[in-house]
DNA sequence: TTCCTTGCAAACGATTTGCATTGGA
DNA sequence: TCCAATGCAAATCGTTTGCAAGGAA
């Protein structure tokens, strides 16, 4: 269940580029709004029903991140994992549980969040090097690893 | 050139765990302990004249992270990267070059850095997640990329 | 001697690509 | 109509593994 407002925004995105935002698109990114964290190739085809050819899902994910719509997590494993952009979904960092290879999104408190931007930009600054993303990486246990008998994980994430 | 405290540290963990420190680990180790970023397989390949073939390469790399020696590093593209676990290399951070993928390490300045593992700690607890590590994956452009005809870049490093 | 390691080659699995077909502006 | 998008199948490429030979304790 695609926001109105976030699937305005990609039409309009992808418009300007003069790429179709065509019904296997739509759902892509429909899962992906659905999602509370990144999704790898394997779990959206399931999420999908198996009825779109990983190769289309593929070209879709290859397509919309080129556009700026995606924004690849190369997380754990040698899987990659895409999640909608930050102009769509606001910033934010990651949850990877070190069992199950889930990866979930976290916001951090705004003062501390502008806080880390700065310092980011200052301690790159010697290196010469010059920031302009930053993801914090949060490695550990998810609550489905840690109580693995209170029902199954709802998030349907975790492939491992 | 690895340092003897190193050296020692490593050859005791593997001695405990009944695991070998022979010469060819000795050279992934060397080179890994050289380089200010974590490095692929491939790199390594080359670092170490292409000599060593990649499947040796890659059983080193395999029992050494095990062992709990190397941390792989799963950043941009399709390739994993090792460095030296934190426990040997301090805590630090990285710097992944957009352009040429190249991922250098970075330290935050100390009073930052314990507030930063008190943050991550609070702001996931909410979600019922435990957090053990964190890393801040930092992305930009390293000064190879942004100054290009200033002499080759002496890294070795951004195989891309 | 007895395992652990190493090499070589074949196997794997995630992702990509060539090519013919389908579909939307 | 016409070019972008899709499917299928084959190809890539990083990484893993089976098996026999080499080495260190």
């Amino acid at each position: 269940m695609v926001s109105q407002q976030i699937d305005r925004q990609i039409a309009a995105r992808l418009a300007a580029s003069g790429i179709r935002y065509t019904s296997g698109r739509r759902r892509v990114v429909g899962v992906l709004a659905a999602a509370d964290g990144p999704r790898s190739a394997a779990e959206l085809h399931d999420d999908l029903g198996r009825k779109v050819p990983l190769s289309s899902l593929y070209r879709s994910l290859s397509v919309l991140t080129d556009a700026g719509v995606l924004a690849p997590h190369h997380g754990s494993g040698r899987i990659v994992r895409y999640e909608l952009a930050e102009w769509l979904m606001g910033h934010h960092h990651h949850l990877v549980c070190a069992d199950c290879g889930a990866v979930d999104d976290v916001e951090l408190p705004e003062p501390w969040e502008s806080a880390l931007a700065v310092l980011v930009s200052e301690a790159t600054a010697p290196q010469g090097f010059i920031a302009a993303s930053h993801t914090l990486e949060i490695g550990g246990l998810c609550p489905g690893c840690l109580n693995p008998e209170q029902g199954t994980r709802s998030k349907g994430a975790g492939i491992g």
